[in-house]
RNA sequence: GCGGCCGUGGUGUAGCUGGUUAACACAUCUGCCUGUCACGCAGAAGAUCGCCGGUUCAAAUCCGGUCGGCCGCGCCA
């Protein structure tokens, strides 16, 4: 039975298999040290010329190979961390082409261009940061659904495939879909909010989400990993962020339990648990805090440089890493945005951002079918949004939800330079493939 | 799409006030080495310097174009 490699030190003097990649190989030519590696560490495997067969049998063994070796889990002062496996059998599983095109050791400068090893992404996700990347998304992950499971919520899958561009319009991904068009889905919103018509109460999805936006940003892509969530009879959108406080505060202290260690070792971040309640600041006293600050403004959006001088600035007062900004205006917030009862011009609306970037978006929705229309109107919307104004009008509870991008969530939580590389396989303008 | 910067063996860099064998480290290949751990030692192969054109006796180096990339902005999660 093969065991992990973090096992064998508790399987000293015992005959062992393991399997996994040959990371280095160090040949002495009567002794041959080999660091072998699987998804739960690195052990040093020796092998003695008096083993003459599996000695022979590493003869042009390459770096990267995959091997299965059985030995004896020995400790011995002389190995890295003090234990390591005496092979007594190799077998070669697959054998690697010496020449690699990207190095999964980095001896020397800094590291490969960031293009070029994406192209090669397979070998670039045996470095033990990528590696470690993957297992915090898959507990970042397992934590979201954590909570929507413990607080109720159904999951949904809707489809990706749309019959007319939703929202905006502009930037979907149009697809020839047998003899007429079809779009990608650049939000689950529509169907989200569906289910809350339906009755299903609280909904989330986790789901792919495109868009057509040609961003050359450190924080876009052309498909990405969307959290969404939607709930009902909420009394305005402030119970959408106290959910959104809870959840995330509850993602945070779960990561924090699990890989604080490692966070601190492999990308230098201290994983901050978030006290509730999170500051908020409404667009008017956040751009009269930039104006002092003497940020440059822009219009009546906050610009990324606006976003990351906030976010300083409420670390320094504050000492917290996140902030809502709310009564975001109606021109610049999409026409089923709930509107302010004592001012028309302002959205029941707010944008978390977390460390200097946009997180999350959160809104009441507009579930009153005429008030919806009229909004859908104003905005230059006719009869394209009828599939969905449709869904308001035989009954439907008041709601509000939130979309949060992952990768640009765990980006923040791991400090990584790109949202790319907060991602498996990355997609942009420009990236395909792999 | 706009702006800034960049493109040199497989990888990371040096050279770039023009001058003829394009340098270094790692990786690769060959030989030697029984405890290495960034193993070591000796040697070898590997680059028409992104591409096209121009200036010049001479271009990796200067100029123009083009393609590709990174970063910033717009847009957003």
């Amino acid at each position: 039975m093969r065991i992990y490699i973090k096992d064998i030190k508790n399987k000293i003097g015992e005959e062992i298999k393991i399997k996994g990649f040959v990371q280095t190989i160090r040949d002495q030519s009567k002794i041959k040290f080999l660091i072998i590696r699987d998804i739960s560490g690195i052990i040093q495997a020796v092998l003695l010329s008096e083993n003459s067969e599996a000695f022979k049998a590493t003869d042009g063994l390459t770096n990267e190979s995959v091997v299965e070796i059985i030995g004896k889990a020995k400790e011995e002062k002389q190995a890295p961390e003090g234990v390591e496996i005496e092979i007594r059998e190799i077998k070669i599983l697959s054998l690697a082409d010496p020449n690699l095109p990207i190095p999964v050791v980095e001896k020397t400068g800094g590291e490969v261009d960031v293009n070029k090893r994406f192209d090669w992404r397979w070998i670039d996700l045996r470095k033990n940061d990528k590696l470690m990347m993957m297992k915090i998304w898959t507990e970042m992950e397992r934590f979201f659904r954590k909570f929507w499971e413990e607080n109720k919520y159904l999951e949904i899958h809707s489809p990706k495939l749309m019959g007319s561009p939703s929202e905006s319009g502009a930037n979907v991904f149009e697809v020839k879909y047998f003899d007429r068009k079809a779009y990608l889905a650049q939000s689950p919103q529509f169907y989200k909010q569906m289910a809350m018509a339906s009755g299903l109460e609280k909904v989330f999805e986790v789901g792919p989400v495109f868009r057509a936006e040609p961003s050359f940003t450190t924080r876009h892509s052309t498909e990405f990993v969307g959290y969404d969530a939607e709930i009902s009879y909420i009394e305005s959108h402030q119970d959408v962020i106290g959910e959104i406080e809870r959840m995330i505060n509850f993602v945070l202290s779960g990561i924090k339990d699990k890989f604080e260690g490692e966070i601190r070792d492999v990308f230098g971040q201290e994983v901050v648990v978030p006290q509730i309640p999170f500051p908020q600041l409404t667009m008017a006293e956040a751009k009269k805090i930039l104006s002092n600050l003497g940020v440059p403004s822009q219009d009546n959006d906050l610009s990324p440089e606006e976003e990351r001088a906030i976010c300083d600035y409420i670390k320094e007062k504050e000492g917290h890493e996140f902030v809502f900004i709310t009564e975001y205006p109606i021109d610049i917030r999409p026409f089923y945005h709930m509107r302010k009862e004592d001012n028309p011009n302002i959205t029941k609306s707010s944008d978390l951002l977390w460390k200097g970037v946009e997180i999350i978006t959160l809104a009441q929705r507009e579930h009153r079918y005429d008030v919806l229309v009229n909004q859908a109107k104003e905005k230059g919307l006719g009869n394209s949004v009828d599939f969905y104004t449709n869904f308001f009008k035989y009954g439907c509870p008041p709601h509000g939800g939130f979309g949060l991008g992952a990768s640009r969530f765990l980006m923040k939580m791991l400090d990584l330079p790109s949202i790319r590389e907060a991602t498996y396989l990355f997609r942009g303008v420009n990236r395909l493939e792999p």
